[in-house]
DNA sequence: CTTGACCGGGG
DNA sequence: GTGTACGGTCAAG
């Protein structure tokens, strides 16, 4: 008998001569790779027997039934009574057990024709994840596995007999990771790159005079090379940005091409896409290959400034790091005609650079996401939010005993989607202009701390025996406060584990281990709290309830409106509030600070706290068409020159160069009162414009080709401008991100646009109308300034030389 | 105003 | 794979 003590990395199950077992693969800390088998564990669901049916009955009859499905026979091999808890009541169901897992949906059709069986429950849940659940084995924590070894290709191969989980073992292990990242050209891998703390590697087909290129022969002997790498430094975590829908695609079409196999896990099996959804996710076993698109997009980018997520832009906000500069069309013609090759190496370096840095940043939350939610790290990578808490509640919801809802059928969904929808956080309407001295105040995790404060929780609402209900007028429903609930224990727990973490940060120094390992953890603890509020309000939750969603809104309303209130009674000038926060503007705003929280929170209920998110010496509010302040959109300026802008245009991609660096150098004059100064840049621009002076670099505007050109219905810049360079040779199709110009001529705006390289000329009417001056009047317009004085037409009706 | 198509990331 | 899970924006109807 050995035994080994491991951290999980992967599991998954296989099926032989009819009988299922999981595999699980760790790594021990003399960096070891075990695989384990566990032989023992079956797979299950429940049976929810009508009411008035006898429970020893139904056993004794589901006993003595042979169940089959289209002559395939459908084995219950155990059965046991449950006493579980559903809602508010303790239900009695029965655990029936299978052979194999593909046999639970088959068996959960039999048992729920029987007359006697109300329905089933929990026959959904993958059986890897059931198995990690029940066994309470999180990747990231130390288990201990026993049992018989066995031969096999991993360091060590166990026939698990029992596992020991919660071992205290006071070492991390520093999981080998290694970033990747293929350049593209006619179809073709041309390049590869790849980054590690240690190694950084181009392999190409080109001789590149640089250190870290590697010169293959031809395409084939590059897949093949890179397969070698991951295999020779035993890569535990391979990275990359977007690699599940396009690197690892492209790798598989091209080793299929050649008749490769894409072996790059640990158990030398093919490399196969998980689908889910409309995502799919390229998984090799026995290594962690995360994505870390996904999990920005799924997970971060709620909480993200940037409106784009690519990894230029993501970088430059998590890590303060860009790209390099080179166009697409530089890449292709440098590729093209063998020039500036080396130029292209150190930008394909740089791109998995960055993705291995931004990986640095972001594995260590993902991994304490895994461990916390008890997924395994794939999985915790790619789900989306709703999922990634659903996983959670229902790991939470099997140690309490609680039985899990069943997932909404599609028709649920949609009704659900369908139901009107129920007000959300309140948004201020501020008076546009300009403001100085503001201070940003915000609640602390409003919804969650709203749902503690009430008891808010599908398990609480409308129960019929109770004492103290909390009800809201405005709604016929209550909820009871005699017992905490499901989530607002959940939260609880969360926020009050996240304090006392916060506590012990503070005497460690920021850049020690366990600083940052205990702030990964209550950043996935906050990512985590947060996500309630959504989920109850979700139309696929299994525990969706959209009263709750709305008495959470509803009151996070309530405590905005009291704080705008006190804010007003202390001669505050409330400038603008959007859900859970206001911005206030006050002469010496430090010192009032304190007072005006200080009066707030003695108000809120226990776990409710209102705090100075930053002062702005500037803050610049723009208006709508109809002369009203704009909410969502505006631009604040701190002390130190940096600028925060929510909402304009200059974020946003569709949106040419020029236009976009116009309104930004116009709001910054704006921000530092000088409006002059603005109106002025935005009529150099216009000037330039007419002038020819702006480069074409800054007219390109970017959009991507969904379908080949001819299969589109409408007529649209970008589909015209690809036609015309098809026609004239070019490989452009689907997929393809074009970048157009509107040039000058008869004729529709799309019949205009070109490809960037054909471009000759530039339309400047278009760029000054369509462009330039929409983005620059959405800021100047507030100071009574129209499109025609920017274009110097107003120097002759305004106070120029006719007043 | 409602409905349906498109789009994200990557090269 | 205990399968098939988004959400916002925009043009067209």
């Amino acid at each position: 008998m050995t035994s080994l003590e491991i951290q999980l990395i992967d599991t998954d199950y296989q099926v032989e001569d009819g009988e299922v077992f999981i595999r699980g693969f760790g790594k021990t800390s003399e960096d070891e790779n075990i695989l384990f088998y566990d032989r023992e564990f079956l797979p299950y669901l429940y049976a929810v027997p009508e009411k008035e049916v006898e429970l020893d009955e139904l056993k004794q009859k589901i006993e003595d039934t042979e169940f089959s499905n289209e002559d395939t026979d459908i084995p219950v091999r155990n059965l046991e009574k449950k006493s579980l808890i559903d809602g508010s009541e303790e239900i009695e169901v029965l655990k029936v057990f299978s052979s194999i897992p593909a046999m639970i949906p088959k068996l959960k059709n039999e048992l729920w024709d029987l007359p006697e069986i109300n329905e089933c429950r929990e026959f959904d849940i993958p059986f890897y994840r059931r198995y990690l659940i029940d066994k309470d084995i999180r990747p990231g924590s130390w288990i201990e596995v026993q049992g018989e070894e066995e031969e096999g290709d991993l360091d060590q191969v166990l026939d698990v007999e029992s596992i020991e989980t919660g071992i205290e073992k006071d070492e991390d292990i520093n999981w080998y990771t290694v970033a990747f990242d293929l350049e593209v050209y006619q179809e073709e891998i041309i390049m590869v790159s790849l980054y590690a703390e240690d190694f950084e590697k181009v392999i190409t087909t080109e001789e590149i005079d640089r250190d870290f290129v590697e010169t293959v022969e031809n395409e084939e002997k590059l897949i093949k090379r890179l397969v070698e790498i991951i295999e020779d430094r035993d890569v535990d975590i391979l990275t990359g940005y977007n690699t599940d829908e396009y690197d690892f695609d492209v790798l598989r079409n091209r080793a299929e091409h050649y008749n490769l196999t894409l072996a790059m896990g640990r158990d030398g099996e093919r490399m196969k896409f998980n689908r889910r959804g409309r995502f799919k996710g390229a998984r090799l076993k026995g290594r962690m290959h995360l994505d870390i698109y996904p999990f920005v997009s799924h997970v971060l980018a709620p909480g993200l400034d940037s409106e784009t997520l690519d990894l230029d832009s993501v970088s430059e906000e998590l890590l303060g790091l860009n790209k390099d500069d080179m166009s697409w069309e530089e890449m292709k013609t440098s590729w093209k005609n063998k020039e500036d090759l080396e130029k292209f190496s150190d930008y394909a370096l740089k791109d998995s650079e960055l993705a291995f840095k931004l990986t640095e940043e972001l594995v260590p939350q993902i991994l304490e996401l895994s461990e916390i939610t008890g997924l395994i790290p794939f999985d915790a990578c790619r789900l989306t939010y709703g999922q990634l808490t659903e996983n959670f509640l229902l790991r939470e919801a099997s140690e309490r005993d609680i039985i899990a809802s069943n997932r909404p059928s599609q028709d649920k969904r949609s009704k659900r989607r369908r139901q009107d929808a129920y007000s959300g956080g309140f948004v201020y309407t501020p008076e546009a202009g300009l403001y100085r001295e503001i201070g940003l105040f915000d609640f602390k995790s409003l919804y969650p701390t709203v749902m503690v404060a009430h008891n808010i929780s599908p398990d609480t609402l409308n129960i019929e025996d109770c004492e103290d209900r909390f009800s809201l007028e405005e709604f016929d429903y209550n909820f009871c406060q005699d017992e905490p609930g499901f989530f607002p224990e959940l939260v609880r727990e969360l926020v009050e584990d996240r304090s006392k973490i916060k506590e012990k940060m503070k005497n460690l120094d920021e850049d020690s281990q366990e600083y940052k390992s205990l702030d990964n953890r209550q950043q996935a603890e906050k990512i985590l709290a947060n996500s309630f509020y959504g989920y109850l309000g979700y139309s696929g939750a299994r525990w969706y309830s959209r009263e709750c969603a709305e008495a959470t809104t509803y009151m996070g309303r309530e405590y905005i409106h009291d704080t705008i209130e006190i804010a007003e009674e202390m001669d505050f000038e409330v400038v603008y509030g959007d859900t859970d926060s206001v911005l206030l503007e006050v002469e010496d705003i430090e010192d009032k600070a304190d007072s005006f929280l200080e009066k707030v929170n003695s108000d809120l209920p226990e776990f409710m706290k209102l705090e100075l998110e930053g002062i702005f010496k500037r803050g610049f509010f723009t208006s709508t068409d109809s002369g009203e302040g704009a909410k969502k959109k505006y631009a604040l300026l701190a002390e130190n020159g940096d600028m925060k802008i929510t909402g304009f245009e200059q974020v946003r991609r569709d949106w040419s160069p020029v236009a976009k660096k116009t309104q930004k150098k116009v709001l910054r004059k704006v921000l530092e009162n000088d409006v002059d100064g603005a109106v002025e840049e935005a009529k150099k621009t216009v000037e330039d414009l007419r002038e020819g002076k702006i480069p074409v670099e800054d007219l390109k505007i970017y959009t991507t080709l969904t379908k080949k050109p001819e299969n589109y219905g409408s007529t649209a810049p970008h589909v015209e401008a690809a036609k015309k360079a098809i026609r004239r040779g070019e490989d452009i199709g689907p997929g393809d991100t074009i970048a157009y110009v509107i040039t000058r001529g008869g004729g529709t705006i799309s019949s205009r646009a070109e490809t960037i390289e054909y471009a000759q000329d530039y339309d400047s009417d278009y760029y000054i109308e369509n462009q330039v001056l929409p983005a620059a009047i959405r800021v100047l317009k507030v100071f009574g300034y129209t499109e025609g004085q920017l274009k110097g037409e107003g120097k002759q009706s305004g106070l120029g030389r006719f007043s």
